[in-house]
DNA sequence: CGTCCTCTCAGTGTATACAATAGATTTTAC
DNA sequence: GTAAAATCTATTGTATACACTGAGAGGACG
């Protein structure tokens, strides 16, 4: 099967949307886009129907489209829907995980473990944030796995990515806090993966839900408790991007 | 806003997969289509593209679009995905209901109080169960209505109509019981929704989610336990069709 | 000076012609 | 007669030309 037009289009479109190139709100023409991809508008318009199924996109007639972007209220629904989903897929990693799919959901946590360490004791906090983001990413993704639910998967990921790249610019970044502030942060959200990989590893399905319940209300509440307060600082966190 | 050749091919072909006429599997050619809705190809790919957004449609390169049909492990993710979403969506309407909301619930939930018992009285039951069934949808829909996510209610009613239209054709219907234990089960249905809305009405967010959660898993079990025994008679259950 | 109207034009929506592909059919070789 | 290869065909993918829309620029009028 040779790979067709659209798809060129459609990977090249979204990595420059998930890597910040094209900002929520920046317009999308079919023209400037079909001579940069060179390819003609009609693929350029397939694949931004795809895009906007994945919702990075919003198509509008006659205005064309635009990369997506969402007020705060729109947000915590998005965090909230994505709470329900990933709470519900722990708890089935509970029930379905393999030997298999615990090592690697143990192996991310360790990881993290070491990385809160070093960042605890390192002076450039910056990569090793990326790194710990991306063993986080593996974390999550490990037990959505585990759950065996590809559908719920797949769902999961795509609000990840939208989230990711709405936050990145709509909002600002997280405000600053002093180091020691961050290193307890850190410390506790390692604590309650702790819990969930417990919880996982007992095969106790109504634990594994509540301690995601618990986590991700947490992060939630962390976030969005606090927007507005810092300037809008999305490229560094754009520095290294994590593309799944 | 003058309307567009897309959205009319994407509600002619979007009806007709509802409601059957286009059973999962079939193919959905783009010169057929658009001889028949008299436009070129160009939209006709257009709406099969929103089509296969919505998850109705699938869409292979050099293969064309085809309706989406799906096996059994998939369909029980699908239900799976449904119960995680609307429990939760039961939750938040407890919390965030209006009295009007509220109102809409209790009616269609009395409606339905009375639908059952007029049935189990009645000698023709076909009509009153179709009437039975789009309670049970306004039920349901109010609840999502009330939790005030615009998000988490558009992605359970595609999801709904999804199983509307899998389920339909890919495994038959349910398997024909006798009247008095039709009878029985329905009432039991009617006391579970009776939890929901009390929960609701009590503002008991944990109490609603729990009372959904079990509705959901309980209907799931029993479409699900009881599969491959029956004729596939999916042309009964379209003869009026719910459209939302 | 402000408001309304017209006109222009950039950009999208649609039709159509042509190219490329996957699967069916026929032909060929053994 | 069967299996492999070549050809055909139906259908999709792509490019391009043209039609249509919406928004903003610029002028007419108060």
């Amino acid at each position: 099967m040779k790979s067709v037009n659209t798809d060129v289009a459609y990977d090249y479109i979204r990595k420059r949307v998930l890597n910040g190139h094209f900002p929520p709100g920046s317009a999308l023409m079919t023209g400037y886009l079909a001579e940069e991809i060179k390819v003609s508008r009609t693929p350029i318009r397939d694949a931004l129907r795809k895009l906007e199924a994945d919702g990075l996109v919003e198509i509008k007639p006659h205005l064309g489209a635009t990369v997506k972007s969402i007020d705060i209220k729109e947000f915590r629904e998005m965090c909230d829907l994505r709470l329900a989903l990933e709470s519900h897929a722990a708890g089935l990693a509970a029930r379905n995980r393999t030997d298999l799919d615990l090592r690697e959901i143990r192996s991310a946590l360790e990881t993290m473990g070491d990385l809160v360490e070093r960042i605890r004791m390192a002076e450039q906090e910056r990569p090793l944030l990326n790194e710990l983001a991306r063993e986080d990413a593996r974390f999550h993704l490990a037990i959505m796995e585990a759950a065996k639910s590809h559908l719920m998967k797949k769902e999961i990921v795509r609000l990840h990515l939208l989230e990711r790249v709405l936050a990145g610019a709509d909002f600002g970044d997280k405000p600053v806090f002093n180091k020691t502030v961050n290193d307890a942060r850190r410390k506790m959200v390692q604590a309650k993966h702790a819990d969930i990989y417990h919880a996982i590893a007992a095969s106790d399905s109504f634990g594994a839900k509540r301690a995601m319940e618990y986590h991700l209300h947490e992060l939630i509440e962390h976030d969005l408790g606090s927007r507005g307060k810092s300037q809008n600082n999305a490229d560094k966190m754009l520095a290294e991007p994590i593309i799944l």
